[in-house]
DNA sequence: CCGATCGTTGGATGG
DNA sequence: GCCATCCAACGATCG
């Protein structure tokens, strides 16, 4: 007997909105012949909550924990179990390399299914580094050999497919974020959102529970705060719920939204919190633009407008991708073209206070701490201490920065979190280094008791207003009262004085850039010669 | 070629 | 508390 297979090869969590390979599928699936199987892989503690685990095993008839139990459960696979739950880790580290193994796996599974005329692999593309990476394994090893294998490919990760902004820009991504605003303003408004995936193929007999699709109407208020660890529930949801609460219901707080006039140390974030949804596929970008402009429309206040509105935050979300899209080595100072190189530090030491919250500087280990604890800081106070670990104070490699982001924020997002990096250390896109973060000043203007820093560093819960930003100038009398004494109960500094050691790393930077104008000089005249010498032969 | 201008969100100071 | 102004070690773009 013969019959076709469809396979959704997904990255991120299982959703049921504006899901466009898994909306053609279910749609498709009506074939008698046909076996849709849904094979998600994903690596993060967020999708992997027990939140997700939940919805996705409730769908799924086997959900695999590793890549060696997919393997050794491929035996017990029959068309009549029909749904599929992959979940595998992309940074184990045991397997020498892990796409590589992937697309054996997925390879040796297609042999499982020998009568099979047509294998099509649904796919939602992400242009992110890895999982790029990840998918043109699977197309080199797996697509290409065999005739039968064919892909739907959906370029629905982001609000258009980039090539279409690359197009518009002679293959170079625009280089500003205005410039990018105007190609986007001169395609046509993203694609509408799918009707939400209602029917699956029924569940296996062999599972408990049933299909729980998240219904709008359903929805109750949600904790908006990201007090202490685990408050961040995974899944679609709790997406649509937060999504909701924001945008849909807020809709004036939402048309009016700025994102400079948000503060990096409020104690309850004045932000959306939508961005680990986003980044873990449980919310689509495009219904989120879309829900976006019908708040917009709803609103009787004056809309705010890109850069600083809500709308502009998922342009720069396209605008990073674009760039990480574009740009070989996105993830590297050496082999990336766009990225000054510069002679960074090797500290581990001071890396590693930077890493542990233990600088000596409250502001900084505050975030530093939140960010360890919750996985999630404000988009300034990624700037306050990016700043500060590489050409604020410490000149240390952006690249070391962005590995503790990618492991430790809930959000974390290949190209978003790599272009700040760059952007921050003035490596790309930035340069105007004399503009420097203050760990000392920076926060007062938002929170000059620094109610943010007691929360999260306890032994300075009883410091004086006047010492909080600055400790060590605090009388030994003071920090004896508020029982800190600095260097036994909080640390010591790790920079002396960021004031001159900020204005010494200026110097430094502006000899890198200096070198690299020489280098782009020289470069230049070599083309040129070679160019003269080129057209006289 | 030059100068003006602008670039998501700096700091210090003074009114 | 809010705003304007200056500071000033930048670079891409535009007229």
């Amino acid at each position: 007997m013969s019959s076709s297979l469809s396979i959704h090869l997904l990255h991120n969590s299982l959703r049921l909105h504006d899901n466009p390979p898994l909306y053609e599928i279910s749609t498709s699936a009506a074939a008698e012949s046909m076996i849709p199987l849904y094979i998600i892989t994903s690596k993060s503690p967020f999708s992997q909550s027990d939140e997700v685990n939940k919805v996705n095993k409730s769908r799924a008839n086997f959900c695999l924990e590793s890549l060696e139990d997919f393997d050794n459960s491929l035996k017990a696979i029959s068309p009549t179990q029909r749904l599929i739950c992959l979940q595998s880790k992309d940074y184990d580290t045991s397997s020498p390399d892990p796409d590589v193994e992937y697309a054996e796996t997925l390879k040796s599974f297609l042999t499982q299914f020998p009568d099979t005329t047509d294998v099509t692999i649904y796919y939602e593309r992400d242009t992110s580094g890895p999982i790029l990476r990840r998918w043109r394994m699977v197309l080199d090893e797996v697509v290409a050999p065999k005739d039968n294998v064919s892909v739907k490919l959906f370029e629905t990760n982001n609000l258009h497919p980039l090539d279409n902004y690359l197009a518009k820009s002679k293959g170079n991504p625009p280089n500003s974020y205005g410039s990018f605003c105007k190609i986007f303003n001169s395609l046509s408004s993203p694609a509408p959102c799918l009707p939400t995936v209602a029917t699956l193929p029924p569940p296996p007999k062999l599972i408990k529970g049933s299909y729980d699709i998240p219904k709008l109407d359903d929805l109750e208020n949600v904790d908006q705060t990201t007090g202490g660890k685990g408050s961040f529930k995974g899944g679609e949801t709790e997406a649509l719920k937060r999504l909701e609460l924001t945008v849909v219901k807020n809709c004036d707080w939402a048309a009016t939204f700025e994102k400079p006039k948000t503060s990096p140390n409020s104690l309850n974030p004045s932000t959306t919190l939508l961005s680990p949804y986003v980044k873990h596929g449980c919310i689509s970008p495009r219904l989120f633009y879309h829900k976006l402009s019908e708040a917009y429309e709803k609103s009787t206040k004056p809309n705010s407008s890109p850069p600083v509105s809500l709308h502009g935050q998922l342009l720069w979300r396209e605008y990073n991708y674009l760039h990480g899209y574009a740009t070989p080595n996105f993830d590297k100072m050496v082999g990336n073209p766009s990225a000054r190189q510069i002679q960074w530090d090797d500290d581990p030491a001071l890396l590693k206070a930077w890493k542990d919250a233990e600088t000596g500087f409250p502001f900084i280990d505050a975030i530093m701490t939140q960010l360890k604890e919750t996985g999630w800081i404000h988009h300034l106070a990624r700037h306050m201490v990016a700043c500060f670990l590489t050409r604020g104070d410490l000149y240390l490699s952006w690249e070391e920065g962005a590995k503790v982001f990618e492991e430790r924020l809930v959000d974390a997002d290949w190209s978003i979190n790599n272009f700040n990096w760059q952007w921050l250390s003035c490596t790309a896109h930035f340069y105007q280094y004399f503009r420097c973060y203050s760990p000392i000043a920076f926060g007062k203007k938002t929170d000059p008791n620094g109610d943010y820093i007691r929360k999260w560093i306890p032994a300075l819960a009883k410091m004086p207003k006047k010492y909080i930003y600055e400790p060590w100038e605090a009388p030994l009398a003071v920090q004896q009262a508020a029982s800190c004494i600095v260097g036994k109960d909080y640390p010591n500094r790790i920079v002396e004085n960021h004031t001159t050691t900020s204005k010494n790393n200026m110097s430094r930077i502006a000899e890198s850039y200096k070198l690299h104008k020489e280098a782009a000089a020289a470069a230049a005249a070599a083309a040129k010669s070679k160019k003269r010498k080129s057209t006289s032969d």
